[in-house]
DNA sequence: TTGCTCCTCACGTCACGTGAGGTGGC
DNA sequence: TTGCTCCTCACGTCACGTGAGGTGGC
């Protein structure tokens, strides 16, 4: 106990008080009825601090942290699946996947803001088809990263760092893009058909889904970070930084959004 | 207010409550003291009841709002974009943008006034081939500025003073032509769409927008000025004070110029 | 034994919203 | 005139943290 306050700064009876109230923390307790605080309590607290900082109630901070604290997710799909069980998937083909990705790319850089990019791809040959694009919207970003079947983890200055998914993880199978700025948020996620599964054209096909709900939005970028910082928590502390601490885009212009990228996806349709 | 209490469900009290502890939402007062408020201000308390929602103190949900309101803006692009929605952005080929380009500079030559002028040129090899003309433009100016990757600030007596551009900042990918006289003000903004999206002729293209309305011209000089301030404040100081004193340029000339402008446009094309 | 930790009860404080009460412009 | 909006003052409530006061195990 005397412990857990010196780690965490926060009072004793503080601590008893949140547990008695909000159930949290909840530390193992001895035969004596003396609390034992794990260093994964001690992490959490330290998180329910930072966003008590930041502002938020603490009923509103522990809870939070707590849903964050569930296992680690490695699915975008599923998270964006999971936050709004009313979007509809649809099974889209491997040209629509990349007209869209890149309508909503193309109103990234229109919008001239500071971003928060991640990008799946699979494997890494498909990345590197897209290599230059990202290479230029790294260069205005705050937080560029790719995901795919890469060697080892690679960061450059004037590239997205490159993140490896192990093979094991969802996202393995997955095409995705989260992509946050200021005014703006927008992500499509989409995990591929088996080849059973494929029409009678044979084409790669996705069950996608996609939105430019700020919260949902943030929501993936958070597995994101959640995966690469498996690997390196560096590679992600800045990222962290911006997602605890920034607000997520305004609600207002979703509307504006939506419409802007549809009407980029169909002009690459048919341009 | 009645009107602003509608729109957002914030009760009245507790708007001027706000305005009283925090200082926001701050609106336009009529002489009788009677509140304004813009939909601008309307859109910020609506993100402030979101935060407020998520568990935000009214006092940081509010500081949050207002530090994103406040964010520097480094794309002039997505300045007109935000300005008018309703504009639509085109693809243009290089040759186009520079017919245009020209077309507007050669209105202000004929015009003969006094301008505040701002060009945008990515690199720094680009400005260098229209030197020659800008050299010319600054001599009547009274405020000329070129951004590009230049390695410093330069400022010069018988030519534009030049503006680096930070990497990171979108206007890196933009050309730009900012033009504001007394009686006359045109832009002309686009952002350069990666390589890949290159035509079959591999030729450089812009998504770009053009105006020749005072009030969004003026918003877009004054995101340079911003620009060139972040490097040297006293380098935009006299930009500062005419962009604040001077009357935008009326109005009733706009159809007059956005004629000229095009006229001149395809006589280059075509000639 | 000494210094922890346990618990509950309850209070103090601070942040916020709202209502009353009186006023002057639309 | 009627219905707004202005203002201040002050209170009510709710969320939180902390301190007191007494207890039993390390």
């Amino acid at each position: 106990m005397r412990d857990a306050v010196a780690r965490t700064g926060v009072a004793e009876a503080t601590l008893r008080m949140w547990e008695r109230r909000y159930g949290f923390p909840s530390p193992q307790r001895l035969a004596s009825g003396h609390r034992r605080y794990s260093d994964r309590d001690i992490e959490l607290i330290q998180g329910v601090v930072a966003k008590r900082a930041a502002g938020l109630s603490a009923k509103a901070a522990i809870s939070q942290v707590l849903a964050r604290g569930t296992q680690p997710q490695t699915s975008i799909f599923a998270v964006l699946r999971r936050r709004r069980p009313d979007l509809e998937a649809r099974t889209l083909s491997k040209p629509l996947m990349l007209a869209l990705s890149r309508a909503i790319e193309d109103e990234a850089l229109a919008k001239g803001e500071r971003l928060i990019l991640f990008g799946a791809f699979q494997r890494e040959r498909f990345y590197r088809q897209s290599a230059a694009r990202w290479r230029e919207l790294s260069r205005t970003a705050e937080v560029a990263m790719v995901f795919a079947d890469f060697p080892r983890v690679r960061r450059a200055t004037d590239a997205p760092a490159e993140v490896p998914v192990p093979r094991a993880d969802a996202l393995n199978r997955e095409w995705a893009l989260v992509c946050e700025g200021e005014s703006f948020a927008a992500c499509l996620a989409g995990w591929e058909l088996p080849e059973g599964a494929r029409g009678p054209d044979r084409r790669r096909r996705f069950e996608a889904v996609w939105s430019v709900e700020p919260e949902v939005v943030r929501a993936a970028s958070r597995v994101c970070a959640g995966i690469a910082g498996a690997h390196d928590p560096e590679l992600i502390s800045g990222a962290l930084a911006r997602l605890d601490s920034a607000a997520a885009a305004p609600a207002e212009s979703q509307l504006g959004v939506a419409t802007s990228v549809t009407a980029r996806t169909l002009a690459r349709l048919s341009g």
